[in-house]
RNA sequence: GCCGGAGUAGCUCAGCUGGUUAGAGCGUCGGAAUCAUAAUCCGCAGGUCGGGGGUUCAAGUCCCUCCUCCGGUACCA
């Protein structure tokens, strides 16, 4: 009988920017905590992860901030890596898709399918720049929207009006790169058969029982719309460079190449343990169990997409489950980059001991739903709970043994381990739900051995004992200890700081953990422990800043770049079939503009009839509904409330702010 | 507009295929204790399970409808 192998995977963060605790929260600490579970129980498991390097945003931050890609992707991987590692997020190899390796094996991979005939060749007109010597990506064409005339339209889309565009619509399309004008060229590009397999994908995730009903859901979604195929290769110079002649300046979709990261990892790591081949055992051998660990936006890559691609190549295994999270919300708000809303790892390691982050985040984790994160979280729970109930079992157990018994552990002296049994069989409780992926209540399971400790101190009176019965006190103590030792093997998981500083504590420091030795007595009578620490220090007040230390900074000429002026509403109506829309024609001096604002439901039409309102004047036309918008007006915004701002005394339109 | 998801005690959340008095943690309050980071332990708190209607012997749990929030997707030439 082969014995089963664990193979985790946490999703590949896209390195083009910092992880936050949403990141944590999906895909990242449950991912940990599992693995950190599985090896306590002794279990083969390996944990991979990387960042994903590659694909058109990356390349459109290099061009912005005039660096090379390499530039971006070296600043975030290596910020990100140090940011998983300061949070005891322990990954076996924390890998990165520009690697050589990588782009090996997704060539392979490619070439596979490829010589299989499974690809579809389509050839399609698309733009070519003779200077810049390449096929341009959609979005590195600008040109003039055929439908709103908005003249900087982005190939894939128009800002302005909202369509959807294909670059070659665009009128006087122009090179993002190098301003040239391209012209058109027949571009061959590969398709990936996902319509194919849909039948196989659902086949094999209608037995898939044990999945969360959220990701089976949301496979059910995508079927139900039906799959269609994907273009697997595209026009870019960054990325895994299409393995055939004549496709030179193509590379291999992200999509595509991003996943077959875990496998690269994988061999990566492998080579370096100097056992080249044994990645197989991993990837290929039904024995072993695939588990990713992602947020729910990547439920279609490694539900359908990545396992189509498995199925295609085939000699690989299928991923047993993918315990998808939902998203974490910041006191309410969505957690986003754009909106500045978010607590990035990198600033709350500085903040907060990373055990009472991680107790934070896993007790908020988004399992079933989109869960909320509060920043007082941080104070209560330490206090409350991983101070009150944990740090304090040991600090007592531990003070005690120091005041009474000079610092060592006690003898036992008669057969009494109903404690400890106790303890064992909360442990159980404790697997149960890791091993049906429920991490949130694992946590609780596992301070519940705390408190069940705490109780039993209570209940037995050490203080009082030890002034009747000293030998019965000893006893008392030893199971408190070994409790001790229980309990920090338990948190280990969860709070692996703490676990190591237990065992500093408990002077066991290089003691091998294991899941089967909560609840037996595991120390030496006699042996002094070592010196005494608070585990959780009290928090007196918190920092609300961090979660807006997302926010980009500005200079006085990046708000010199608006041009804010006093506007009066000359007449205002309701835009017909739209929800929040009110068109309005404003004055500004002698300007008149109409302007679209998505006030209405705050504000009826006549309300805003002679009103001074601020705009902004130099924004760029747009279209909203089709209505010509030439202006944004300045509302303020909180929850549900908006109400416009306007000015303390009157003043004539058109006086400008500043 | 359409398709999903969600709305359960002050807060954060559990409640599988409908079935005894709707649960947990934290907070609040009362009590016990004083070894311990004013930490612990015990007890209590009574929430029309978003509103309304329906099916059923029985619904938080199924059906319809409405409201609110969140995703996805579409359209508004």
């Amino acid at each position: 009988m082969n014995k089963k192998r664990y193979l985790v995977t946490s999703a590949l963060p896209y390195a083009n920017g910092y992880i936050h605790l949403g990141h944590i929260a999906g895909a990242y600490l449950p991912a940990d905590i599992y693995v950190k579970y599985k090896r306590l129980k002794k279990e083969d498991v390996i944990f991979i992860c990387g960042s994903d390097e590659h694909g058109t945003a990356i390349e459109i931050s290099a061009l912005k901030e005039k660096v090379t890609p390499k530039e971006i992707i070296d600043r975030y991987h290596f910020a990100n890596e140090k940011a998983f590692r300061d949070l005891g997020i322990e990954f076996d190899i924390y890998s990165r898709t520009s690697n050589e390796i990588h782009h090996k094996t997704s060539q392979e991979f490619f070439l596979n399918l490829y010589n299989k005939k499974l690809l579809i060749k389509k050839s399609e007109k698309q733009l070519y720049s003779e200077i810049d010597k390449k096929f341009l990506a959609d979005r590195f064409v600008e040109g003039t929207c055929p439908i709103c005339g908005y003249e900087e339209a982005r190939g894939d889309q128009c800002e302005a009006c909202g369509s959807n565009l294909s670059p070659l619509e665009l009128i006087n399309p122009k090179s993002k790169i190098s301003g040239d004008t391209p012209i058109i060229k027949e571009s061959s590009n590969f398709y990936f058969p996902l319509e194919k397999f849909q039948t196989k994908l659902e086949e094999w995730i209608s037995k898939k029982t044990n999945w969360k009903s959220n990701v089976k859901n949301y496979c059910e979604g995508w079927f139900k719309t039906g799959l269609k195929d994907r273009a697997i290769t595209r026009d870019l110079d960054w990325g895994v460079k299409v393995p055939l002649e004549g496709y030179e300046g193509k590379v291999i979709y992200v999509w595509f190449e991003a996943p077959i990261g875990y496998i690269s990892a994988t061999k990566e790591l492998f080579i370096k343990k100097g056992d080249p081949e044994k990645w197989k055992e991993y990837w290929c051998d039904d024995n072993t169990k695939l588990i990713h660990f992602i947020g729910k936006d990547n439920i279609i890559f490694h539900a359908i997409v990545f396992p189509a691609m498995l199925m295609a190549h085939s000699g690989f295994i299928l991923p047993e489950n993918i315990p998808a999270n939902e998203f974490l919300n910041l006191e309410g708000g969505k957690l986003s980059k754009s909106k500045g809303h978010g607590i990035l790892v990198k600033d709350i390691v500085q903040e907060y001991n990373p055990d009472l982050v991680r107790y934070v985040v896993a007790s908020n984790l988004p399992e079933n739903k989109d869960s909320d994160l509060s920043i007082e979280d941080f104070k209560t729970k330490n206090n409350n709970e991983l101070a009150g109930i944990l740090g304090n079992f040991i600090n007592r157990t531990v003070v005690f043994t120091k005041n009474k018994f000079n610092n060592k552990v006690p003898e036992r002296n008669r057969n009494d381990l109903e404690i400890l049994e106790d303890i064992k069989k909360q442990t159980e409780v404790i697997e149960e739900c890791y091993e049906n992926f429920r991490f949130r209540d694992a946590l609780n399971e596992t301070m519940n051995l705390a408190r069940i400790a705490n109780k039993y101190f209570n209940d037995s009176e050490p203080w009082n004992v030890i002034k009747t019965d000293i030998e019965k006190c000893k006893h008392i103590i030893n199971n408190c200890l070994n409790i001790c030792y229980s309990i920090a093997i338990a948190i280990y998981p969860l709070l692996p700081f703490t676990s190591k500083k237990i065992l500093k504590i408990l002077n066991v420091e290089n003691s091998d953990l294991s899941w089967d030795k909560i609840g037996k007595i595991n120390l030496v009578e006699n042996v002094e422990l070592g010196t005494n620490e608070i585990l959780f220090p009290q928090i007196e007040n918190i920092n609300k800043s961090l979660e807006n230390k997302m926010e980009e900074e500005i200079t006085i000429t990046d708000f010199q770049k608006l041009n804010l002026k006093i506007a009066k509403v000359i007449t205002c109506e309701k835009v017909p079939n739209s929800k929040k829309l009110l068109k309005l024609k404003i004055k500004i001096g002698k300007d008149e503009r109409q302007i679209v604002a998505g006030i209405a439901e705050h504000y009826t039409a006549d309300e805003l009839i002679d009103k001074s309102i601020v705009v902004v004047a130099n924004m760029k036309k747009t279209k909203i509904m089709g209505i010509e918008s030439e202006g944004m007006l300045l509302a303020a915004k909180i929850n549900n409330k908006l109400v416009l701002i306007t000015t303390d005394k009157p003043i004539d339109d058109g006086a400008e702010v500043s």
